[in-house]
DNA sequence: GGCGGCAACTGGCTTAAGCCAGCTTCGATG
DNA sequence: CATCGAAGCTGGCTTAAGCCAGTTGCCGCC
């Protein structure tokens, strides 16, 4: 043991050699930690101090707790690959599906997508600026649940000028049928021409925890994305929240002079 | 006290309570919470219970703990909008400095930049695919740390195959001088042309979150960063950990037809 | 062979008590 | 007025013990 190794809390020096272990592939994706109860024994602690040391694992995402069954190593999984190719013409029209659903096929599972409610509201400081709009305006807010196999991937609250959807089931229904959003706004006069995508990552809430099904330990993408047209009048704005554990973003486009 | 609140354990009662505090605005930005002692007296609860629910609040990057002196409300920090627009021969012609630079400035903050080490190693699995090359073939790598008024932001570290800076300061020398390093490719006859991001988020290893100063509860945001000149030749390839509180990415680009 | 119950495993969470270490404030002294 | 030391605040961390609740496996019985 090294002498900064020796000057560790016991807790903390009992993480790192999980975590080594953890690293060096002696325990994969899946594979059962030892239980606080047996590590309390084999490090002649306190239970509490292994369980410290467990949940400095889990806060680090590499380690999830299963109430009755014991710590698992978290499984590192395939990241979706949301990019700028999902809102081009070329894959709506070979598919007529949404972004989503093109990616979830991709990867061999059943896209799921429901909306919980379409309401008119005033909008939020940040989306009346992109749409710019004055913030008394009212929008159509619309907000979409998107599963994989039925595990909840991410959650889309868009935000739609009403003079852009008027007369249109946009801004009204809760089922649209088949087919994309972005057809839709074409079909509208709203030809999606560039799109700005603003990313940030932090800790969901409890309430996203929850509806996400997050495990602990992981955080969530915020893409805020907004949509523009030929003329680039923003016709609409999606705040995005992404589990950060299957979800990555993926853009390639060309450098501007 | 609702139903669903009642049934809780009290340390997540207390984390709860003080999570509306902050959300509400009661308890504002830096603003020091109760501290455990003084939780555990108000709640009839131990120490540890009340020590536990601020636990919580860390884990969700709400709330950050200083020993001797308190726990605090964390800050919300102004995001640095890394995007596109900051590889653009523009911005570089009229700076004359590299992306990192240009925002840190818009920010009023002093950048500073820092080449800890130039070696010739073989690639990674990910990095030799997306350079075209057999995993066997060497490159330089270049390991940069990227601070704001000497408070470091995010590492990147850089690969290039050898036979693109041959005979360049960029395979031996940690000091390039000033300028961008995208200004020294196209003076080796790969100018930029395309570039390819992608993004990921989750928490910090331990070594990041000393050499970051990453605060609890704060994920990194991951970015492999490929620069592709006018014949799609891939020529470089960076990736990022960037703390995610004071890092966001933000793109607005064409969408594909 | 299937089912149910029980024992033994697991994690969730609390309690009371304690000691260590960092920081702040206040009072005494020069 | 400045400095220093002590007291009192703060968080860091552990201990021993305990009880609750979920899961699993095994054994007995039908």
């Amino acid at each position: 043991m090294s002498d900064q190794q020796e000057r560790q809390p016991p807790s903390r020096r009992i993480a790192e050699e999980l975590r080594a272990a953890i690293m060096r592939g002696d325990l994969g994706d899946g594979d059962q930690l030892p239980s606080e109860r047996d590590l309390a024994a084999r490090y002649a602690t306190a239970r509490n101090t292994a369980r410290e040391a467990l949940g400095i694992l889990q806060a680090e995402g590499l380690a999830q707790a299963q109430h009755g069954r014991g710590v698992f190593v978290r499984l590192r999984r395939p990241l979706m690959r949301m990019g700028r190719d999902r809102y081009s013409r070329r894959a709506r029209n070979e598919t007529g599906l949404s972004p989503f659903r093109i990616e979830v096929e991709r990867q061999g599972r059943t896209p799921h997508t429901e909306c919980r409610s379409v309401t008119t509201v005033q909008p939020p400081a940040e989306v009346a600026q992109r749409l710019g709009l004055d913030a008394r305006q009212e929008v159509i807010r619309r907000e979409n649940w998107y599963f994989a196999d039925d595990e909840p991937m991410q959650v889309g609250v868009t935000y739609i000028p009403t003079t852009v959807v008027e007369g249109s089931p946009l801004a009204t229904e809760k089922k649209l049928g088949r087919g994309s959003i972005y057809q839709r706004f074409e079909d509208l006069g709203y030809p999606i021409a560039r799109i700005r995508e603003e990313l940030s990552a932090r800790m969901p809430t409890p309430e996203e925890v929850k509806g996400l099904s997050i495990p602990p330990g992981v955080p969530v993408i915020e893409l805020l994305h907004t949509s523009l047209d030929g003329d680039g009048r923003a016709f609409e704005v999606t705040r995005f929240v992404m589990r950060a554990d299957v979800n990555g973003l993926d853009y390639e486009m060309p450098v501007e002079d």
